[in-house]
DNA sequence: CTCAGTGTTCAGTG
DNA sequence: TCACTGAACACTGA
């Protein structure tokens, strides 16, 4: 579920459910990894009763603005997402749903929440790599408060990017990784910026021109808009993207337009990219 | 059975 | 201190 894309649609679904609403009943999950300890008598007193006053994000984290603090802060890890009864805002890609996909509250739920106008918000996280945090100023402290800038909310001017990497050692890749970096970049959309922005993701954020670190500002900007602006449904990236033919480590993988995909590990993560036309 | 994986953190090393 | 690497976390699905 989780990079921005997904976690902004994970956002404006809680929004819809939940905004304006007071929470009349809290359920968790005995799971003391996703709550990191916290317990569930804690958290049914810090939600129970409280209204929602608006539904944010920050990266790839969520939290919800309460009438009162602490409040809830959402991370999704590699597994989490918001679900609702109907299921329809965040499974728009699979149709007939079986009943195993219909069960409610579903499989992997964590938190359920009911509020006052009946609606229904779980959070699931099947692998348990999310996490569910109480926090009085979510983004004054961790792990918010370590995040660098979000792309879609504050987005450095084309100046100040290209002085932001002039200033760093590190691999480009790894770097649009770092979340202190660039809040809310994930593995896909680093492979996919880096490629559209013909960028060899090897070189040194540092060695870029000018030009090179605008390209790589512009394309982080439009392959975001874009990607929120389609809900984050995969099915409607545009057909050039890298997205589409990256997975699987295929060697016969070729892009859109034939060109050969290469995969390589930087950072620890697989990197696909396209010798070819990054540079 | 093995292994990679849309993520994050932390210990260890240079 | 900075920067980077690899492992750990947990568990499913290919």
């Amino acid at each position: 579920m989780p990079e921005l894309p997904e976690v902004e649609r994970g956002r404006r679904l809680a929004e819809q459910v939940a905004a304006g609403r007071v929470i009349a009943k809290v359920k968790c999950a005995r799971d003391p990894i996703v709550f990191e300890g916290v317990s569930q008598a804690r958290w049914r007193r810090a939600l129970a009763g409280r209204r929602v006053i608006a539904v944010h994000r920050r990266g790839k984290h969520i939290y919800f603005q309460l009438d009162e603090r602490p409040w809830p802060v959402f991370h999704f890890g590699m597994t989490g997402g918001f679900v609702t009864p109907d299921g329809a805002a965040l499974r728009l890609a699979s149709s007939p749903k079986n009943d195993i996909e219909r069960a409610w509250p579903p499989r992997f739920a964590k938190i359920h929440l009911v509020f006052d106008d009946g609606g229904e918000l779980v959070m699931t996280n099947k692998r348990r790599l999310g996490r569910i945090r109480l926090r009085s100023d979510p983004l004054s402290e961790p792990p918010l408060s370590g995040l660098g800038f979000d792309p879609l909310l504050d987005l450095p001017s084309p100046a100040s990017f290209v002085e932001l990497l002039r200033r760093r050692s590190a691999i480009i890749k790894p770097l649009l990784l770092d979340q202190s970096f660039a809040a809310g970049v994930g593995n896909s959309i680093a492979d996919e910026v880096l490629y559209q922005a013909k960028i060899d993701p090897r070189r040194r954020a540092a060695s870029l021109s000018e030009a090179e670190a605008k390209r790589v500002r512009s394309c982080l900007k439009r392959i975001i808009e874009k990607a929120v602006s389609v809900d984050a449904d995969k099915k409607r990236f545009p057909r050039a993207w890298l997205f589409h033919r990256r997975w699987g480590k295929n060697s016969e993988a070729v892009t859109y337009r034939g060109e050969k995909i290469r995969y390589i590990t930087l950072g620890g993560r697989t990197t696909a990219w396209v010798p070819e036309v990054q540079r």
